[in-house]
DNA sequence: AATGAATGAGTCTTCATTCAT
DNA sequence: GATGAATGAAGACTCATTCAT
């Protein structure tokens, strides 16, 4: 059943947001009582930390296993990076938008654990490109921690528009934007 | 009292969100009624509604004045219209920012108009990049549609992180950004 | 409307108790929404914390003009007090019964004003007593901090059990009460 | 487990109130779940009920041992009767506090049994005022009913303010409460 | 003897909105 | 132009209670 809240939540907050979602929305789907919620959670904010939580928790340990595979060039785990973030919008389309949307509504004790893995996978990031100009895959003096934002702005926007319905495939947008700024960076 | 109003609406949607902001913040903090607000505009919404077709329509003539240049190459006016969206940010931060995040909270029937505009600015971008790749400043091939998006991904998420007192200034955010799209799209 | 809520809200939390009692069931009796309640009062905290505030503050205030009739001893001082408290029952018995009864819902911020108030008055008994044994009027070596409980516990206790439509009068059990206690304590 | 639940409910109910403590708060500290309280206690009432009859049961029991005593004259056992009340407060504290507090969330049907025992207790004492005024030990005239009222107030009362970490014991305070009431109410 | 899941009615509170003045 | 009073619908959350296991 806690299994089903968030599932269901997750859906929810996506299409109308978190605060247009209200617990009765959520319960009315079940076909369960409000009780049923709050014997699962202690709060909706709590529910929210929980998707934010689990989110995260689980594309940090996504990206470390492409980190941690030491016959990648430093192109290619920023490839698979891109990938991994484009791809969760077909995958878990859903909970990631949540998650990019809805950050605003934790309240400060709880944000704190989830924007450290954000920042962690961001720091990751960083790291690959400026391991990858120290290499020479990647032209001297880049900024890298303002290109980091940029090619978290590029995946990360498309979470606001992409249609899984539209004329373009996943396929194809990863290897557009893996194109864009590889050739963006490279020397 | 009008201006007064909507002024500071902006900053209290910017810092607590829409949802979070009830009329009552607003009016207290001008030191006038609900009364007072409701004279002025007929709905939270409508005002929402006012501030997003105030932005987006200043955004929109700003843009076209770059396009109406016909000195400019492809590259310089797609510059310029990266500067301008960047620039946004210290300039008009709370109203962008509003601008990029409660998109939501609009109902449909007023949404249209903005969408409108929303799509327009998008697609006066893609025609340039259009108009770049027909005259060999660009590359050819590129699905021109998407790198718009990737573009705008990359300004508008600087909404999301950029701190106006930190260590890097807009000009030089401009300039890593445009030299990094371009070179990304460029021959 | 204000002064309505309050009347209204002292009869039914001497009725029925303060956390038995509901904002619905107020607001129900006066035929106005809840809506207006928390036009006038912020919580139902606030709206008991006024209720303690208005009562003793007025007792304080009644108090202050016994004590402060120079021609009085200290013995006829002691009765009025006492007259004062007892009285009260018929004259403001629900306010009183609430006052007596209901402190416990108030929380640490706001009971702090109303304690002080409470320990003057309890404390302008103790002087009054220890003026008369300097006097001569009362016992030597009397614990007066005590005794004051004590006094205070005759009359206080009066709030549990005294009907006004009983077989004893107000008068009456005001002389029974000051025999009983001036007897306790005299030379 | 019985006992367990009822001793921890009377720490809970006089430190929160009855209204204030849920079975949940209740359970929690015993590490058992609402289900267990349920198998125990047919409602939250019946266990208030509960401690209430087994409160009342032991005070008058103890209160008719000091009672059959034919030694005693009434004012020694008027005395051994305020120092039953006022012990209590020490050695009973809580339940006895619980007991005077909470009354009203007893509904109709089971505060009948409860207040025949409470009234026992009363008429008891007043009887042996009367046996006093009668043999001569105490005043003629008094209104025995409402000396008895006064004397509970002085005891009762104390369960309110006493502190057992205070600066006075529960012995001098039993010894200036008897010295009060039976030099209040003396030949 | 005890649990865990679920209920449902109720609680306080918030807030956009209306309207007579 | 602006106010103050009032509304009413909805929201998050609590809790005593039930019951199959």
């Amino acid at each position: 059943m806690k299994e089903k809240i968030t599932t269901q939540s997750i859906i929810l907050f996506e299409k109308k947001g978190f605060s247009q979602t209200s617990i009765q929305d959520i319960v009315d789907v079940l076909e369960v009582t409000k009780g049923t919620f709050y014997y699962y959670f202690s709060s909706k904010e709590q529910l929210l930390m929980d998707i934010h939580s689990d989110y995260i928790t689980n594309l940090l340990e996504r990206q470390q296993l492409i980190l941690d595979n030491q016959n990648l060039s430093q192109k290619e785990k920023l490839s698979r990076t891109i990938r991994l973030l484009v791809t969760d919008i077909a995958d878990k389309g859903p909970s990631a938008r949540v998650f990019f949307r809805e950050v605003r509504h934790l309240a400060n004790e709880n944000i704190e654990n989830i924007k450290k893995k954000r920042d962690q996978f961001r720091l990751n990031i960083e790291k690959t490109v400026n391991e990858g100009v120290q290499q020479g895959e990647f032209r001297k003096g880049l900024r890298t921690d303002m290109i980091t934002f940029g090619i978290l702005g590029i995946t990360n926007w498309s979470y606001q528009w992409y249609k899984p319905d539209g004329e373009i495939s996943i396929d194809e947008l990863v290897e557009i934007y893996v194109d864009m700024i590889l050739k963006g960076i490279e020397q």
